[in-house]
DNA sequence: ACTCCACAGGAATTGAGGGGTG
DNA sequence: CACCCCTCAATTCCTGTGGAGT
């Protein structure tokens, strides 16, 4: 009989420490909410807005700046009858070309009854009703691009900031707001996007050790009891998450896990221990999660990595890869893949972190290649392949470890 | 200084699969 | 229904490259 009592032993208002809970304001961040205020005061003005591009790690607070702005310049707009003020906030995380933030971007104006379908459109018509919809709208309209980065063309990025110079627009002025992470995505748009979009640009330097002490303790303070924390929480949490990303969300789901471990236990107080198994934890999570989302092929790759690596034939090039990949894409039943493309799977995995390469050049007689090797624990990858995909691990390849 | 290997990774293309319009 | 549009995994072809051996 399963019975819920409120343990309260460590958090008083746990929803503090959350991802998704906004603080009243911001810490840390003076100097850049000074200049994207500045960048932003046009629309106040009630001029054509300027064009902002933040770029900056995740978690270093772009998101969170751009909100409690956008918060604050809605009060203001509040006060001038003539400022007519819409801001349209869109996540391109699932999205990868200019057409498909388009289509969001209309279905976020339209009607929930009026929604388009996300794909069968030319281009152009997606376009023209996303001028309708913004002409619809009039006034100023802000549209705010978070993880710019995923979009693969720019089109979009070219069109928006032109339409009232090419005459698409009338009654409205339209501003953007690009967000990302990635600051060498900025080199990755073409000449002519650049110079309007990135008109301001501010960027967001990771938060050092110090910082995200400073920004923990003042959430641990709301979030948890008085006297729940051992000394060095804090800073191990900081510590961990400033030499990995710099990034407040993580020091702040460092420090959630870590007393969530603590209440599992049942224990009233939190300690470096809990802080370390955290780490673990969510390390694991994280491994589990992107492999979750590979493809079939992604996972065979992996499988013929993974059993390289029980043989203890770690590092292992994609040339000796390959061909246990394709024995094991035959018993699985698929058809295998060409080398190239089985390379890109493996290039793919170790972006995730779930293999390591190195850089093998051994000249003249050797030519240049890459080893690669697990990055994660060995049986870790062994389970989640085995849970997800069904795949028989042969008895031979499993045990040949002893 | 030059050469030459083995590979990485870019570019172009295809074909299946989502969907549209009239 | 015929015909068109966008997307994505995959294939094919190809150029670029770091550095040990010459």
């Amino acid at each position: 009989m399963p019975h819920f009592n409120r343990d309260n032993e460590i958090f008083c208002q746990e929803d503090v420490l959350r991802e998704d809970y906004q603080p009243e304001k911001l810490q840390e961040r003076d100097a850049e909410l000074e200049e994207y205020e500045g960048a932003l005061q046009p629309v106040i003005n009630g001029a054509q807005p300027r064009n902002i591009f933040l770029y900056g790690k995740t978690g270093v607070g772009k998101t969170a700046a751009t909100q409690y702005l956008l918060n604050h310049l809605h009060d203001a707009a509040e006060n001038y009858d003539d400022l007519d003020l819409t801001t349209v906030f869109l996540n391109c995380n699932n999205l990868n070309s200019s057409y498909q933030v388009a289509i969001n971007l209309v279905n976020e104006l339209r009607d929930p009854q009026d929604q388009i379908s996300t794909t069968g459109y030319p281009q152009q018509a997606v376009f023209d009703m996303l001028y309708e919809e913004l002409e619809n709208i009039g006034g100023t309209v802000l549209i705010v691009l978070d993880e710019i980065d995923n979009i693969n063309n720019d089109n979009i990025l070219y069109e928006l900031p032109r339409a009232r110079a090419n005459g698409n627009l009338s009654d409205v002025k339209p501003g953007i707001i690009g967000i990302s992470n990635d600051f060498t995505f900025r080199e990755t748009l073409s000449p002519k996007v650049k110079d309007t979009l990135c008109e301001e640009e501010i960027h967001f330097p990771p938060y050092n050790a110090d910082e995200l002490q400073n920004i923990l303790s003042e959430r641990a303070d709301a979030a948890l009891y008085d006297d729940v924390l051992d000394q060095d929480v804090l800073p191990l949490c900081s510590a961990f998450a400033a030499q990995d990303t710099g990034s407040a969300r993580q020091s702040l789901k460092l420090l959630y896990k870590a007393g969530d471990l603590a209440r599992k236990e049942g224990t009233d107080s939190i300690t470096e221990e809990h802080v370390r198994e955290a780490q673990h934890t969510i390390e694991r999570g994280r491994v589990e999660e992107g492999m979750k989302k590979l493809t079939t092929q992604g996972h065979l790759a992996l499988f013929a990595v993974v059993s390289h690596a029980l043989e203890g034939k770690t590092p292992v090039r994609s040339r000796d890869i390959y061909p246990r990949y394709k024995t094991m894409a035959e018993q699985a039943g698929t058809d295998p893949l060409v080398r190239r493309r089985m390379n890109d799977h493996l290039s793919d995995l170790s972006m995730q972190g779930i293999l390591t390469v190195y850089e093998r050049n051994e000249g003249r007689a050797g030519g240049s290649y890459y080893d690669y090797e697990l990055d994660v624990p060995t049986q870790l990858a062994l389970t989640v392949l085995e849970e997800i995909e069904r795949i028989d691990v042969p008895q031979s390849v499993r045990h040949q470890t002893a």
